[in-house]
DNA sequence: CGCGTAACCTACTGGGAGTAAGTTACCCGG
DNA sequence: CCGGGTAACTTACTCCCAGTAGGTTACGCG
């Protein structure tokens, strides 16, 4: 590697397509995080790339589509995190606990970045919001067969919403905890799996005044 | 156009400040409504107010200032609705399911505009964002009164997590809602409720391999 | 009736997304 | 070593839209 030597200025490295689109990927991904999507201009991200404008267009066509692909990396790194973690797990509570874990330690560490995603979904095109839902879908399906397994006698409808409850809350939890620095991924983790497996019931008085009859009915 | 205008020519009326600003944030929760804040126009806006764009800036000094009139405006309306709603309970489960009927129904009859605020926050200034999350805190502590109204041995850090769980998943919900026609408002604040008073332990199998000793430990 | 002011306008600037067309460096077969 | 093909890269634009400067009209009121 002769002329890889890290000099910034002066000489213009010419790199591979490849290399190229990873490093403007992971330049992206911080600008975006720093400034939110609508105040990074491509100018900026090209200038830290040390390269012009025109090339982000040749290599991901629209200011949207760089945010796609930025969103569409950190998804298959989000899920290979979160499955490698529950596949290490016996028990379906273990899985619920480790997938947690997993999920809070990777936007710990993408914090910046991942928030705005979480945040800031809907940019400009339909095509950004599909990208940002398509990771939503896909961590839909991983919670909803969790709870499949965790609650083979739940009628569908309500695996359906008790899985996109657990995705709001997650998401909350998530920002919740970027904001809270005393707060672990493994604290954040745990709020969820006991939230989770009992609600508020812990914490009700112990002879509390719930006529169950008349109570907002049972899921059906 | 060629005259064929439903309306006469000189119809142009001029209104009181008061009137034009009300008719303005009519308009323009719709517009954001429809097309997202980043891609509605202050002409479109100002345009379909049949007024020139400067009276916007005039009034609301910023597209940004626009959206923040319009997410205050919503923040009091919501406000008001749920307190009202909630006033009318008796036990703290009523009041937990009164909150959660009020809310989604005003989310279900805001759908567009709403669901807008819920995904699109920190559209461009810190303002808006600071406007969006003011409308989350007011919520917030109206849920973390009824947490310690419905828990009173709890303590505060769990208060604080748990609010941010039903923060976000309500949030999520509503979202969910609006895209399933045939969820009303009654069948969401059911499944919040119930998920919220016992979590997932209605649907866990009666003899649970469950040791409690080493799962992720109970909240302190 | 005229005068002050608040409602309203036309016509511009500036900045950033996106593009057309040209230039340079690297690879590879002779 | 040498051309030439192509992929990396550039300059120099256009267009759209947020935001503004400064002028014009109509209404209330003494």
């Amino acid at each position: 590697m002769s002329g890889a030597t890290p000099r910034p200025p002066s000489r213009r490295t010419r790199m591979s397509r490849a290399a190229r689109e990873r490093q403007m990927l992971d330049v992206a991904e911080q600008v975006f995080g720093e400034h939110g999507y609508q105040a990074a201009s491509m100018d900026e991200i090209a200038e830290r790339c040390g390269v012009s404008k025109p090339m982000l267009y040749e290599y991901f066509g629209s200011k949207d589509g760089l945010l796609v692909a930025c969103v569409t990396r950190s998804k298959a790194e989000l899920l290979d995190v979160t499955q490698k973690a529950m596949a290490a797990a016996t028990t379906p509570e273990d899985i619920l606990w480790r997938g947690m874990v997993a999920y809070f330690s990777f936007i710990d560490s993408h914090s910046k970045s991942f928030a705005m995603l979480l945040r800031e979904p809907t940019a400009a095109t339909p095509q950004t919001a599909e990208a940002v839902e398509a990771t939503r879908r896909q961590q839909s399906t991983l919670i909803a067969g969790v709870l499949a397994t965790f609650a083979p006698s739940a009628p569908a409808d309500v695996i359906e919403a008790y899985t996109q409850i657990i995705m709001g809350a997650s998401e909350r939890m998530a920002l919740w905890q970027t904001s809270r620095p005393d707060v672990s991924a493994e604290d954040a983790a745990r709020y969820m799996t006991d939230f989770c497996r009992q609600g508020l019931s812990p914490y009700l008085t112990p002879a509390p005044p719930r006529p169950c009859a008349e109570a907002p009915r049972e899921p059906r």
